[in-house]
DNA sequence: TCAATTGTTGACATAAATGTTTACAGTTGA
DNA sequence: TCAACTGTAAACATTTATGTCAACAATTGA
């Protein structure tokens, strides 16, 4: 695997290490940030099961399901992914 | 389709604007773009099609395409989403 | 003690992103 | 004039995210 998809796969753990500290400081259990995805977006049906693999970097989430997360967590998107490599 | 499905779908119409903005201050052409992604990451074999469609709010653009997105145009992933809803 | 909550995982089905090819219209530059 | 580039799109195949259900260990609170 060459550096850079090392480094991919870095984001990827960085950014579900990140949700679930936004979703903690928020006092939520994954269940029930999962409802509340699901009460913004009636066509919505988040699992508990799919944030446990997103905060675990066992999937690539989508672009919708990002978006829910930051509505549900009330966040700007971009404070989804205010992290970097170097610190952490 | 209730306010915060359309918020939804504004905020993938605004990604992806926001990404064509990028994409273009580096002067790159959609298949220029693919190019440079598929050079990051031996795995990856992203097309200009997809990139037309992210572009275009046409697709769920997965994380890994993200990543990819930020580390070819030399931005920070939170970049990516430094846009809102209010002034667009 | 014990029922409820929590986070995780496995298995399988379905929906959707992406890959791939082809085509086409508009533009650009020689 | 015309070949090359550009963005878009359709159609179909393949891969993968997500839905769904079940199970399990650890924890918590009554």
């Amino acid at each position: 695997m060459s550096i850079n998809e090392k480094k991919i796969n870095s984001y990827k753990m960085l950014f579900g290490d990140n949700l679930k500290k936004l979703r903690e400081s928020k006092g939520l259990s994954q269940f029930e940030l999962a409802s509340t995805m699901n009460d913004i977006a009636s066509n919505s049906k988040i699992d508990k099961t799919t944030i446990s693999r997103i905060e675990n970097g066992r999937t690539n989430v989508t672009l919708s399901t990002i978006i829910k997360l930051a509505l549900a967590l009330e966040v700007e998107l971009n404070e989804l992914f205010s992290f970097n490599l170097e610190n952490s």
